[in-house]
DNA sequence: TATTTTTGTTTAAGCGCTTTCAAATACAAT
DNA sequence: ATTGTATTTGAAAGCGCTTAAACAAAAATA
């Protein structure tokens, strides 16, 4: 492996001092122009590249932000992930990315601990600001020591959190309106004349789900009633809906009009147990989703989802941790988006009694 | 933002001197055992974090793998990185992420130039190893500026590349065959009797297209012919599927018995034409893919296509770049997995003439 | 008791940069 | 020539840590 040339060897090359090429690099202005010009040149000849870590030991500054993510596999998060990958870049940041995996179903123990590690070692590497994107934030109920190892990290670097405020975290959140989504979808399906609704997926004890939930009887108990056999949670992925719907097949003696799916994956795993049974959606059992996911247009049936517009959501995230890290007074960014109710085919139409 | 407690500060107030802390946080031996047992409790009671930058300059050592990716929203390459990250972790690394997003088409300039720039900044933040997933080094002419700037960096820092061998590129390449994944879906296909096969999807120029398309037409060229009207290249997406099947029903007068798709999500686009034709699959057309993503059986109809093992890759290439590191002499794993035809719905049972 | 060896500790140099401060140079105005 | 001012430059300190080398104290050996 080759050693890196250093700003001395650059200096000597120059017939300069280390302080001169120092301030060229940096594009400081009491350089007088022949001299900048020489010294460009032989860093341009020898590829000479400045060490960040030496960098940042003097300047404080790393020009690199931490992600802290729950589950990299999820395309929600890695879609944050690219929107934030290219701001970040654009803004001469890089990205340290930490996967805490949390949505697989670890003893909670081992979620905090692994969390909290993440925080050490972002702590140990000094970055620039600290994204956290799902995890152990999520729940229900936060873990006391978790929270205080989170808030003990902002004391020293900023922190932006995409998901649900959490009483006593110091840090900032950019939120979604998770009860609408789900009221959006509810209301959209009783109008079509369903009454008797189910609700599939989601993790108990996460307030995703928590909330979606609490939507969703809320507007059932106004308009229709609740069937509490027919809410089935377990997670997010497709084969919780696949097996929440078989286990409505086999367990209840009059099916629901219509399902809500806490997401798309888990709609097609419903999706997949209707065709096992010989059901068709919408014609048959009508399903809604609370959370577009990408391709949701290539679904057969094509999916009524609500878009909780993601596209911009690691954009404002970075907007205010910008604004943190620059010690700014935090402006409002002029993006306030609210779910959106997006019609395709597996709701079917109005249905005549 | 509150500064950090730094070492000086801790052998202050453990009446020590820097270097004794120093050896207790790298457990040196010699340190007598209440000296250590004093200094221990002064760092965890001000919870000390020693400064990685600082360690890093003088030990040449960041604890830092960058991974270059060309597109996160792939899942075949986030289910790598988040491989990569676990193992990662568990060997204290921790992951510097870079999107390079070449898998979107830029002009091909802009992305060389848009990798060239990640080496340079891999380069300055002296990470310790560097993977490559994916981007220019997959197509089938790579760029000479490219290949000189990634054999540069590769002389300061171990590359590992997970992708086919390149001529002239220097780093170690972990392959996986891309021949024989086509040629097992085609021959599963012609044996049930098929004929006039499709093939739809990838992106021309990228070698993993041109040798599953290569293969592709090997096969057919044995056992049947090739319609050349049938190959409809494009990309990796459902949308690509999509239009490239919708293509063959305004274009083609008769239409194929059955279709290669590059992968899953290009067979996804696929069946919603059939469906929006009123045709199913397999009844009318099978299809088949060389490339299992997560959730295939779920599917409607479950997809008959190929795993290629992607479970190990992420290992198999952190193994050797572990190797690289420690300039170890290349030891071979002994995982060499073969892709391996998954036979579930979507290709139809043997066709009776 | 003197001498060597072992063990424990500190001093100091240095990793590659930035930045302060003081000195040197240039230029203009007297 | 003399002074004043503005512009360039370089020496040196320091960022927080590791480590080689020097030193001191304790233990082992003669």
């Amino acid at each position: 492996m080759k050693n890196n040339i250093t700003i001395k060897e650059i200096a000597k090359m120059a017939d300069t001092s280390v302080s001169t090429v120092s301030r060229v690099l940096n594009n400081s202005p009491s350089v007088s122009k022949e001299k900048r010009e020489r010294i460009k040149k032989v860093i341009a000849n020898n590829n000479f590249q400045p060490n960040m870590l030496a960098r940042g030991m003097v300047s404080n500054k790393t020009q690199t932000l931490a992600v802290v993510v729950s589950d990299i596999n999820n395309p929600y998060f890695t879609d944050l992930i690219s929107q934030i990958e290219v701001i970040s870049r654009k803004n001469n940041y890089t990205l340290l990315l930490i996967n805490t995996m949390t949505a697989s179903k670890n003893a909670p123990e081992v979620n905090v601990q692994l969390e909290i590690e993440a925080f050490k070692n972002i702590s140990e590497r000094h970055v620039d600001g600290v994204l956290l994107l799902g995890g152990e934030i999520d729940r229900d109920l936060v873990d006391k020591t978790y929270l205080n190892s989170l808030n003990e990290l902002n004391e020293q670097i900023p922190i932006v959190i995409i998901g649900q405020k959490v009483k006593g975290c110091k840090a900032l959140f950019v939120e979604r309106d998770q009860f609408l989504s789900a009221e959006l979808i509810t209301q959209h399906l009783l109008a079509l004349g369903h009454k008797r609704i189910a609700f599939i997926g989601g993790e108990p004890g996460i307030k995703v789900t928590t909330q979606r939930l609490t939507a969703f009887k809320k507007i059932m108990n106004i308009y229709s009633q609740i069937d509490d056999k027919l809410i089935i949670l377990n997670d997010y992925y497709s084969q919780s809906g696949y097996d929440g719907m078989n286990h409505l097949f086999d367990s209840i003696e009059v099916l629901p009009d219509a399902v809500v799916a806490i997401n798309d994956r888990v709609a097609w795993g419903i999706f997949r147990s209707l065709q096992d049974h010989n059901l068709k959606s919408p014609d048959d059992i009508a399903v809604g989703s609370c959370d577009s996911f990408p391709n949701g247009e290539f679904m057969v049936p094509r999916i009524t989802t609500v878009n909780q517009h993601n596209e911009s959501l690691g954009k404002i995230a970075l907007h205010y941790l910008f604004q943190l890290m620059n010690h700014d007074v935090l402006e409002n960014t002029e993006e306030t988006h609210f779910p959106e109710l997006i019609i395709r085919e597996s709701c079917g139409a109005k249905k005549t009694e």
